[in-house]
DNA sequence: TAAGTATTAGCACTTGGTACTAATACCAAT
DNA sequence: ATTGGTATTAGTACCAAGTGCTAATACTTA
């Protein structure tokens, strides 16, 4: 058992609020208690049900969403976007994007967007990266606005791979650049 | 009457891109159908029902807020380390990592463990990647522990840069190689 | 007028719950 | 041992917002 109502109650918290998408059935499961069970804890923690929950996820990104992520699975925003061709998004780097030390912005971040880039770019169902180079050319501040573009370079090397070129700027500056090799199931050059 | 189906659907497609929110039976009321009509609308267009597009709202802010790049200092937990020498941190593949169409990890996730050991293993108050090259050997799902593993090259190609290779491991397989050479203020060879 | 599409109706069933009642278990104190 | 109080479990009826299916009706148009 897992003793006192007390801790399964404190760990009932946290694991919703690690995972609002959690069913009461896999909580009692979880913690080896009834589905009953799990109820009266959330009715004593007046802690809502699954769809509710969700809901509030739902809506309080709502609100801030309709900007941010017109395209799925993205890091920054795509601004501009043809498929198999070009596209373009920006990224603004905020205080949580950068080492406290310098306020220089990690590397993983332009990387992460360049990568999101080239992964939307690509008109397919499934793109992945199989290998890429990158350059941080320049360091990247907080509070800079970062417009990278990726383009898709027309010959192919091989059957299902596409070279992408991404470049980032900063106030024009090249801040990164990146050459992504990237698997596709579809061939990708007709159609 | 809206006229012609296709007129509705239209006018169905943009209502709920711009409030997913809406039951079918105010949707039916708002257009003045049945209930079954926009039923039978959706699934021509293949459209959701409410709470799994609510689900779909609520689970891309999760990622965004929560996972899209968590603002730690390190990605990943750093199990060993010997400053200037090697490290190894292992990584949790959620859910939240993967893509939802094939369940396979985005690599800017391998990456940012992998940059972030790198950074961490330098032994200095400032380290910055410069460049870096990269596979993603095999793709990485859901469930999967990452172990990666950092290793600084003894030889120094100039002043003030040193080349990590990392390495990381699924049940030993190999899934991702990287090469980073880090910028450093500190020489780096001695101490 | 007959065929074909579009629309509506109705019913059984599903998920993940709420609300409520009743039974049982457990632990302690008198 | 009996009583009491809390904790837990079980079971029922019900709800929202659907899916899936069948069948009937309406609208159009050749």
């Amino acid at each position: 058992m897992k003793r006192t109502k007390k801790e399964r109650q404190q760990l009932l918290i946290e694991t919703i609020a690690d995972n609002p998408f959690v069913t009461d059935e896999q909580l009692a499961q979880q913690f080896g208690v009834s589905v009953q069970t799990i109820r009266l804890d959330r009715m004593e923690l007046s802690i809502p049900e699954l769809r509710e929950r969700i809901k509030d996820v739902a809506s309080k990104n709502y609100e801030n969403e309709v900007k941010s992520l017109p395209i799925d699975e993205v890091i920054g925003e795509i601004i501009d976007i043809e498929l198999d061709k070009r596209a373009l998004s920006i990224f603004d780097v905020g205080e949580e994007h950068v080492f406290q030390r310098n306020g220089i912005a990690r590397g993983h971040h332009l990387f992460a967007q360049a990568n999101s880039l080239a992964v939307a770019v690509i008109d397919d169902e499934l793109a992945l990266t199989v290998k890429s180079s990158v350059a941080f050319v320049k360091p990247v501040k907080a509070g800079d606005r970062v417009v990278t573009k990726a383009v898709v370079r027309t010959q192919q090397t091989e059957k299902n791979r596409t070279i992408i070129d991404v470049t980032s700027t900063v106030n024009n500056d090249i801040v990164f650049t990146g050459e992504f090799e990237m698997y596709r199931t579809k061939g990708g050059n007709e159609t």
